[in-house]
DNA sequence: CTCGATCGTCGAAGCGCTTCGACGGTCGAG
DNA sequence: CTCGACCGTCGAAGCGCTTCGACGATCGAG
């Protein structure tokens, strides 16, 4: 029983009378920032629980200059693995509760003008940079506003920035070694719908240049293509590729709506999996799983920890590395020889 | 040239010495809460610009009472329609910034000690929750908290809450009826996983419910059964059901992940679609519109507005409607007749 | 012309919290 | 023993904003 109607706000005032100390020690002990005997600590604690005492964020931020809310920025827009963004944001979102952090969810579609309003109005403290482009217009505007943030991806500069991201080129390449190892000569990239790579997202970019890099290196033809999404789509794409490249037998794919379809389509044109062409994939492996293919693994949830991790470290003061890249593995299973 | 270092905050007070008013004409320009002349509203803007004011959330916050923050507890667990939910997601944060408030994601992980923090705290003034079953333990939690809540989806008790939802009852009539009415008499319900029944989310027993009268109505037979993710475990789930009813010739699909794997099992089995199975799917529009598949969309963003709108006019205290059903409709493509 | 309304503005009082400086009380070193 | 250092606690000052009451000015009605 707390004596107060629910929806009735407790205050650090209240907690320091039921206790019988002052309003700063309670501050004190839920903080820890000075010592507090342990007898006082612990009735201040009974009593912060008797009353399901919260301290009021608006408060604390305002007193504290500190909100404990980071902002991830969200693409959301087409031509993402919504997937992966999905399970990217639960990984934020629980990471940053360990941490005793909120998360907000902002919209890319804001644009500049959200990152101004968000630092401005003290709402957060940092922000989680989502599907960063090669050339991201919010990248100087981050350094500008001193706002400390993490990207997810990295721009073509990253002086003075914090990003997390797949090893997308080795990833590219650890494909290709793959396949030439099982002594395929020439090999095909489907990759990222068009307008992805247009828009200079890294990992697109990323990709395609280690697949060409190890290609070029082990002495394979490699040749790279857009894939739209859409089942109809990815047929008429894969269909053009294997007829301008009959002779193609590696395949890798980098494009989460493309899986299911190519391995559908294949058959149909008269090539067997492994046997006459074998498939690797870069995406989530949930995914891959389902249809025993070969895959690079994005491991979203990893991703999302560093970020928050990295960020926090930031928050605190700390320096922190500027690229920070995971390591990529290759899990062979049924779609590859 | 604002004469601050980035990252210091300008408050009401600069932009007020700048105008020559007081703060408090500031905070009245602002909220237009008194009636200001238009000269001095005139140059208190024109401030506002110059420096680049943004209120301090937390200030405003611990003031007004009011964070101008909405929670939106999302499920992220396996068995949800992702692209529903980041469409979903999507919708609200747009709809949200429409009426000058932010969302705070909340994952439901966390569960009902989630949602007292976040009230106890004031860091919301209302909260949206997603993937309601039909007995679910946050509901009564947040009639205790009197926290106005708009739930996604609607519990089996809606008393005193407020409840918007695709009337997926009637979507599953609308299916039924549509087969029926091409002269299918032997009619199958492709589900959700049997996860989600036996969570007791409402949507799937909802359309199952409305598949059942329908046939019911009709004079059909219908049978239903759940559906496992996965293209390999679709099409397994796909031929146990058509080889213990081998008679069927409507198939309605509700679940994301199997619209594929079905379209592309169906001829396999020497199904040609729609000349010997016609298959109607309760779905995301564009999934649809990829695969020619008739269907009846899943309005994400529709919901989405919706519910924001709804819990805005809560948090202004206006009286709102328990239940918004929204009405479906059937788009006709190619995979029916 | 005077008086009450009305309008536009101001100053001050908090909102609930953190944090700084201060102050008695202990305790170990000299 | 005495004195300084330290420990544990307190009170008070603000953080930036909203909002209430007050107050001069303006204006129309009597």
């Amino acid at each position: 029983m707390t004596g107060r109607s629910p929806g009735e706000q407790v205050t650090i005032a209240d907690v320091a009378r039921h206790a019988g100390v002052a309003a700063s020690t309670v501050s004190y002990v839920l903080s820890g920032k000075r010592t507090i005997s342990a007898t006082t600590r612990g009735r201040v604690l009974a009593s912060v629980r008797a009353l399901g005492y919260h301290p009021h964020a608006g408060a604390r931020a305002l007193a504290s200059r500190k909100a404990n809310v980071i902002a991830l920025v969200l693409p959301l827009r087409t031509g993402m693995q919504v997937p992966v963004v999905m399970r990217f944001a639960t990984a934020v979102v629980t990471t940053a509760r360990r941490h005793d952090h909120d998360v907000l969810l902002v919209t890319a579609d804001e644009g500049p003008a959200g990152l101004h309003r968000i630092a401005g109005s003290a709402l957060v403290d940092g922000v989680l940079l989502m599907d960063v482009e090669l050339e991201d217009s919010r990248v100087p505007l981050l350094r500008e506003l001193a706002l400390p943030g993490v990207l997810i991806g990295h721009p073509a500069d990253s002086t003075g920035l914090a990003c997390v991201d797949l090893d997308f080129r080795r990833a590219g390449e650890l494909c290709v070694e793959h396949l030439a190892a099982a002594g395929h000569r020439r090999i095909a990239l489907l990759g990222a719908p068009a307008a992805v790579y247009d828009r200079g997202t890294g990992f697109a970019h990323r990709t395609r240049a280690g697949v060409r890099a190890a290609a070029e290196r082990l002495g394979v033809d490699a040749v790279t293509r857009p894939c739209e999404e859409g089942p109809a789509a990815v047929r008429r794409d894969l269909e053009a590729l294997l007829a301008d490249h009959p002779d193609v037998t590696g395949l890798v794919v980098q494009n989460e709506s493309a899986v299911g379809p190519v391995l559908a389509t294949l058959p149909l044109l008269g090539r067997r999996v492994p046997g006459d062409t074998s498939v690797v994939a870069i995406c989530p492996d949930e995914l891959a799983e389902q249809s025993g293919l070969t895959c690079v693994p994005v491991p979203a949830e990893e991703v999302g920890r560093q970020a928050v991790a990295l960020l926090m470290r930031r928050l605190s003061g700390e320096p922190v590395p500027e690229v920070t890249l995971l390591e990529p593995h290759l899990t062979v299973r049924d779609t590859s020889r």
